[in-house]
RNA sequence: GCCGGGUUAGCUCAGUUGGCAGAGCACCGCUCUUGUAAAGCGGAUGUCGCCGGUUCGAUUCCGGCACCCGGCUCCA
């Protein structure tokens, strides 16, 4: 007999040789059924293996994060098993699981078609109607290599196989059903039988081993999932996640389109979506003169000896558009960033400690040549307005004007409807100007700042701007999706670059540090995130309409102008739908269009200043008294601050 | 930039051996004068993304380019 501990402690006496199974089998026959591994004493083990004597050991079931991740392990090695059966010299590179899902990356001397995908999902089916089990073993790496001799890819990761990821010593694992063997370091259901729901979704072509100077090659993406009702939900998920995509919402809202006559990443904003846009930049400007910042404005345009000392053209040009040549021989660059412009501004004259911090702000239009296969809509376009500003200050005022930053960031995006705010800390990357210590000493005090905040946080290694290190503000959206928005950057080698300076309370000369940062991140992008975040149906105080008003017949037309004024009156965006259409129809177009009120006006109303009310999110409520109904919507769209 | 798929009416999309281009919605007109998510009838609508090639003839076949979509890489 053996005896193991479960999680809560109580110890479980089994025969020898138990595997995992027998052990979940023991606990109960659900908990056997839903079972996919294991974990015996900290590490993941399938469930036919037996168990050493005095282990601890929990159950991971197909219903938890866990366990969907071995069962759509699984199902990448039955992708590969398929597709190899099924293209004569086929390799295979990669297949790990992913979140929602899994991909493996193969070469079959050609790109898969839709009709292989297809081909491929009805080879796996028969492989998991065939129920073949997953047997693991362990070889030598040399045994390995010879086993895997045509895969050129499984050698190359065979080599570079870290002891902590296989077997121990030498050895490598490979898991087996039928005469399919892939390296794998486990754990895997039982038999292919026990994948209970997969679906393959797309193909796209994948660098070998991200790197895009090596071959490319043919991934396919697939999800699996514990139940058949599980995937229902999760594809589900993806159809409400294309409903609400900006893109789609801002043609049908009429907010913004993209003219193939600009060129691509280029949008031009409709009257609905410029409105918006704008009252999001009043909203910006006000808070920030409430923030002790100085509105500054500066051009799209700039010659390009001033990047060539911000460094710009030396670590950013591939993201720049190509210089304009003048007559003389001078070049202007368009800008992809505001910085220099505002450090132009601090050196107009010269600058005492007395008015540091100084701190201006621009709604900022660059222009980034971004390649051609990254944009996407408004999320990522080739021109598009920040919200920056950047702060001049001593370096001892640094870890305060950090941690003000950070509370304005929660601010702003609880303002807008965000609760969830998360944070990555990102470091020095491979290319970068300035001094180590000065970079350490950056990181430090970001990291300072956000530790001091309630925001999470995660260090992001490498991933700094040229110029130094940052802070990456991110949220979470109503479906779960997390997007990076603002930015915090902080940076010692503009002001060397630009030879700043202010002259101290000792009269000396000294270098201010510079503080980059944009709360909202890009106009532009910012409002595609709230789009998808209220599917188009944006608070009150932005929507472009607030309120529509329908008349039943047309002799109402002319109370429901003088019920509009009114509530124009009261500073509200109204429209009267005059158009020859029924009640039914102009109300379904209002509430399409995601205007938050409609308003019906007929014969009971004209004579005693009522109106039917339907606000979003209420009941209607006929023959409200058009005063209650102001300071209802009033109070409906009265923006945060 | 790379791999793959696309581009037909304002929108969503049909359209095969290459032979004068279609539907629904939207739009316009008429009728109806309407009380809370689609009234009825009628009508107009296209350089079939652009440029070139093959052909008696190209929306259809071939090449180049632009733009879009899904990924990779990159990123606000």
């Amino acid at each position: 007999m053996i005896t193991v501990s479960l999680p809560d402690g109580t110890p479980l006496e089994l025969d020898d040789g138990a595997t995992g199974l027998d052990a979940a089998r023991a606990i109960g026959a659900r908990l056997a059924e839903a079972a996919v591994a294991v974990v015996v004493d900290g590490n993941e083990r399938d469930l036919t293996r037996e168990l050493p004597d005095g282990a601890t050991l929990s159950v991971i079931t197909k219903d938890s994060e866990p366990g969907r991740h071995v069962l759509r392990h699984s199902a990448a090695h039955i992708m590969a098993q398929a597709v190899l059966d099924l293209f004569d010299g086929a390799t295979f590179a990669i297949g790990p699981a992913i979140e929602d899902g899994f991909y493996y990356d193969f070469d079959i001397g050609r790109a898969f078609t839709p009709e292989d995908v297809e081909r491929v999902e009805i080879r796996m089916a028969e492989i998991v109607a065939e129920d073949q089990p997953f047997e693991r073993a362990e070889i030598s790496k040399s045994e390995a290599l010879e086993l895997f001799a045509d895969h050129p890819f499984k050698m190359e990761i065979i080599e570079s196989v870290e002891e902590s990821e296989g077997a121990a010593g030498d050895a490598v694992s490979l898991y087996k059903n039928l005469e399919f063997v892939d390296l794998c370091r486990g754990p895997h259901l039982s038999s292919t039988g026990r994948l209970p729901a997969f679906k393959l979704l797309r193909t796209a072509g994948a660098y070998w081993r991200g790197d895009e100077n090596r071959p490319q090659l043919q991934r396919i993406y697939g999800t699996a999932w514990e139940s058949r009702k599980a995937q229902s939900d999760y594809l589900d998920r993806l159809e409400e996640a294309r409903k609400r995509d900006h893109r789609k919402l801002g043609a049908e809202l009429d907010l913004f389109s993209f003219p193939s006559e600009l060129g691509s990443g280029l949008a031009v904003w409709h009257p609905k979506g410029a409105l918006v846009r704008t009252i999001m930049e009043d909203y910006s400007r006000r808070t920030h003169l409430s923030h002790g910042y100085e509105i500054v404005v500066t051009p799209h345009i700039a010659r390009s000896h001033l990047w060539e000392t911000s460094g710009h053209l030396e670590f950013y040009a591939e993201a720049m558009y190509p210089p304009m040549e003048l007559d003389d021989g001078d070049e202007y660059l368009l800008k992809p960033m505001n910085c220099p412009f505002h450090i132009l501004i601090y050196q107009s004259r010269s600058r005492s400690y007395r008015e540091l911090p100084l701190r201006f702000f621009e709604l900022g239009t660059v222009y980034r040549y971004e390649r051609s296969g990254v944009i996407h809509g408004l999320l990522r376009a080739r021109g598009f307005t920040q919200d920056d500003a950047h702060i001049f200050c001593l370096e001892s005022d640094l870890a305060d004007e950090l941690k003000s930053l950070l509370e304005f960031v929660l601010m702003v995006w609880s303002d807008f409807g965000f609760e969830e705010v998360e944070a990555d800390l990102s470091t020095k990357p491979e290319k970068y100007v300035g001094r180590d210590d000065l970079w350490e000493k950056a990181t430090e005090a970001l990291r300072d700042a956000v530790e001091e905040t309630s925001i999470p946080y995660a260090v992001a290694e490498g991933e700094g701007a040229f110029y130094g290190p940052k802070i990456d503000i991110h949220v979470r959206d109503a479906i779960g999706r997390r997007w990076q928005v603002g930015t915090l950057q902080v940076d010692f080698a503009q002001p060397e670059n630009f030879a700043l300076e202010f002259t101290s309370s000792n009269n000396t000369r000294e270098r201010p540090v510079m503080i980059h940062r944009a709360l909202m991140g890009s106009i532009e992008r910012f409002f595609a995130i709230l789009i998808e975040h209220y599917a188009g149906a944006l608070p009150g105080w932005l929507s472009p309409v607030q309120a529509t008003i329908v008349p039943v017949a047309d002799r109402h037309v002319e109370y429901a102008n003088e019920v509009a004024a009114g509530l124009r009156g009261a500073g509200l965006r109204v429209e009267v739908d005059d158009h020859d259409d029924t009640v039914g129809e102009k109300i379904r177009k209002a509430i399409t269009m995601k205007h938050p009120a409609v308003l019906v006006v007929g014969d009971d109303d004209v004579d005693v200043d009522t109106a039917g009310f339907r606000l979003r999110g209420a009941e209607e409520r006929r023959g409200m008294a058009l005063a209650e109904i102001v300071d209802e919507l009033v109070q409906f769209c009265k923006p945060p601050r």
